[in-house]
DNA sequence: CTTCCTGCAAAGGCTTTGCAAAGCT
DNA sequence: AGCTTTGCAAAGCCTTTGCAGGAAG
């Protein structure tokens, strides 16, 4: 009962071996779907893999700028994000009020819904088990078969709150 | 506790009372803002409170053209939605998946929130003060003031399930 | 008569698509 | 060689903005 909330309040990054597994695990897929590796597939792998929160297609590029002599294309990383989608190394994350796709990394950790600051955008994640359940028991109630679910929580931050205050 | 779950399988219209009670909140908030009420602005708010489940701002513009002279455009809508939703009468729905902005009436509905079916799209709504309690609490626990939320669950609807077993 | 509203057209983001050149196996 | 992948440019959506004419108070 006492670990039925847990609150990453700092989202880990990967390690690298956790991004070797990862760009594995996409290789593997791609090879399944009668597919090639690539260079540029690996970059962008390697890219959302390491990234800690949330993050844009502009944001895969600018780090792989960063980190490594190639320019990727938006139109190939948009190409290559499905793939990332479907081997599972990424999902969507439909922050509410943001403008143009939002993706997190899936690989390697647990599932967790969104708390949101309305003032400074910051975002806490978090598990909260007895929700969990009681999504299913709506589901179930209802006849259907759940398989995935979007929880965003928006509010002010404690911090927010405080500066409100001492104007 | 035998009314902790509400269903509501069929989102009612308005009625026609309710729809005039909608229109003089637009009146009275756009007065209040300094601006003037226009016969365009009735319509695109009469629109949106006849409409009965989420709609998109097509969906607003076609329903105008169905019972009235009016062509209303797109950017003209795409400037009054600001203002129905400064004055509750609609409120945003970002259903997940779904391309361009969708919208759903607030005026006069309760709270609630979205199961969605994966195959067919059928959207039930509901509403289970359990979940809205944790939330609250998890919201607290983190030193949020609770604002708003986006609750979605997606699955598999008993009918899909049935047409696909007997495939 | 003054101010706001509306339609139109153009521009802005983000995303997708067609094509030819480059890259794998 | 035969295939996929990539970059580029163009096109596609949805949405916003500037402007001039029209409506509201």
């Amino acid at each position: 009962m006492m670990r039925m909330m847990r609150v990453f309040a700092t989202n880990s990054p990967l390690s690298d071996d956790g991004i070797a597994r990862g760009l594995s695990v996409l290789r593997a897929h791609v090879k399944k779907l009668g597919l090639k590796s690539s260079v540029t597939r690996d970059a962008v792998a390697k890219a959302a893999l390491e990234r800690v929160g949330h993050f844009t297609v502009e944001d895969l590029i600018t780090d792989i700028r960063k980190d490594s002599t190639l320019d990727v294309h938006p139109a190939t990383v948009y190409r290559i994000l499905p793939l990332l989608l479907d081997a599972c190394l990424i999902q969507h994350s439909l922050l509410a009020n943001a403008t143009g796709a939002r993706y997190e990394r899936l690989f390697e950790r647990e599932h967790h819904d969104h708390l949101i600051c309305i003032r400074c955008g910051k975002v806490v994640e978090f598990e909260f088990e007895a929700i969990e359940l009681l999504q299913r028991d709506v589901a179930e109630r209802l006849g259907f078969r759940l398989t995935e679910h979007v929880l965003e929580l928006m509010g002010e931050c404690a911090s927010c709150t405080r500066h409100e205050e001492s104007r």
